[in-house]
DNA sequence: ACAAATAACCACTAGAAACCACTTTTTCCC
DNA sequence: GGGAAAAAGTGGTTTCTAGTGGTTATTTGT
C-alpha cells in the first residue's frame, strides 16, 4: 500500500489536463494500476480528493451506509458520492479534470497538489498559500493529538 | 539511536542545495544510513523538521491515525504529510531542499541547523535570532515541564 | 452525414539530477 | 609551529527525462 507525501506544484492546461508529478505516478501506479477515483472534499475547504480505486473502494460502502436521516451525514453523500469521477491517465500521465469539479474546487491554472498517505488532495494554489496563512493552531485537539510529541 | 545537538551555521547554495555538516552527517549515516523525511514544522515558527527514516516511520502512522473530521487533526496531516519529502543526499553530502519547503520556512542563503535530539530542525538564520530575541518564557507550561529542576 | 468536441498520440523544450572538478579548511605528523 | 595530506565544502557542466503543447483521429450529437 502506497504512501502518499510532499506537495507539488501542478500546472493545468488549456484543456483541463493536469500533469501527475513523476514521483506520486509510480505510487498510482503500483497501488492501482493508474485507476484513480477523483472527488469533492467536504468539510469547508475547498479543494479535490484522489482516491487510488482500491482505497475508494473499502470508503464507499461506509459513506453509503451512513444514516440518511441526519442532515450532516446526507451533505457527506451528496458531496463525496455525488461527485465521484473514475478517471485514467492518458500516454503522458495526465487526467483530465470534469468541469464540475475544477469549478467546485475553483481549480485554475496554477495547483497544489498535497499528499496525505491514502489519498491526496488537489488545490487551487491561491485557496492552498491562503489556508496555510490564515489556519491558526487554536482549535480544540482530539486526546491522541495532545499526547503526540514530534 | 543518534542524539542530535548544537547548532551550525550553513550555507544553501543558488540551487537549493545544502552541506550537511561532516559532525551531523556521521550521526545521520549510523542511524538511517542517510536516508531522512524532511518536512513543515506545525505550530506557529515556520521552520523544517529533519527526521531520520526509522524516526519518522514511528511518527507517520500516528499521524495519519488522527481523526480528521477534527479541524486541528486535518492541520497538522496537511502540514505534516503534506509537506514531508524523503531526501538523499548527493554525492557531497547534499540535500536538495524541495522548493516548497524553501518558501514556506523563509530559507535563503544563510540557515542555522539546531539539534533536537531525536529530529533537528532547519531554520532560517534571520528567523532563528529573531526567535531568540523575541522568545520570552511566560508561556504556560505542562507539568512534567515544572517539575524539572535544570 | 456533417460538424464539433473529446480523446489518443507524438514531438519538443526546459528544468532537474547526477557527475565532476576545484578551493578552502582542518588535522596529523614531522 | 609549520607543512603536507586528507577531508569538507563549493560551484559548474552535462545528460536525461519529466512536463508541455500541438496534431490527428475518433466519437458523439444534431
Amino acid at each position: 500500500m502506497s504512501n502518499f507525501l510532499g506537495s507539488h506544484a501542478i500546472n493545468m492546461d488549456a484543456k483541463g489536463r493536469l500533469a501527475i508529478p513523476a514521483k506520486v505516478r509510480e505510487g498510482l501506479a503500483q497501488t492501482c494500476g493508474g485507476r484513480i477515483v477523483l472527488t469533492a472534499n467536504a468539510d469547508e475547504e475547498r479543494c479535490l480528493l484522489v482516491y487510488p480505486e482500491p482505497e475508494w473502494e473499502i470508503l464507499r460502502p461506509k459513506i453509503e451506509a451512513l444514516p440518511n436521516m441526519n442532515k450532516a451525514a446526507r451533505r457527506l453523500q451528496r458531496l463525496l458520492l455525488g461527485n465521484a469521477a473514475p478517471m485514467e491517465m492518458d500516454s503522458a500521465g495526465r487526467i483530465l479534470v470534469p468541469p464540475t469539479l475544477r469549478s467546485y474546487a475553483h481549480l485554475e491554472k496554477k495547483l497544489m497538489l498535497i499528499g496525505q498517505g491514502k489519498k491526496l488532495e488537489l488545490w487551487s494554489e491561491e485557496r492552498w498559500f491562503e489556508w496555510l496563512d490564515e489556519s491558526s493552531g487554536d482549535d480544540d485537539m482530539p486526546p491522541e493529538m495532545e499526547a503526540l510529541s514530534l
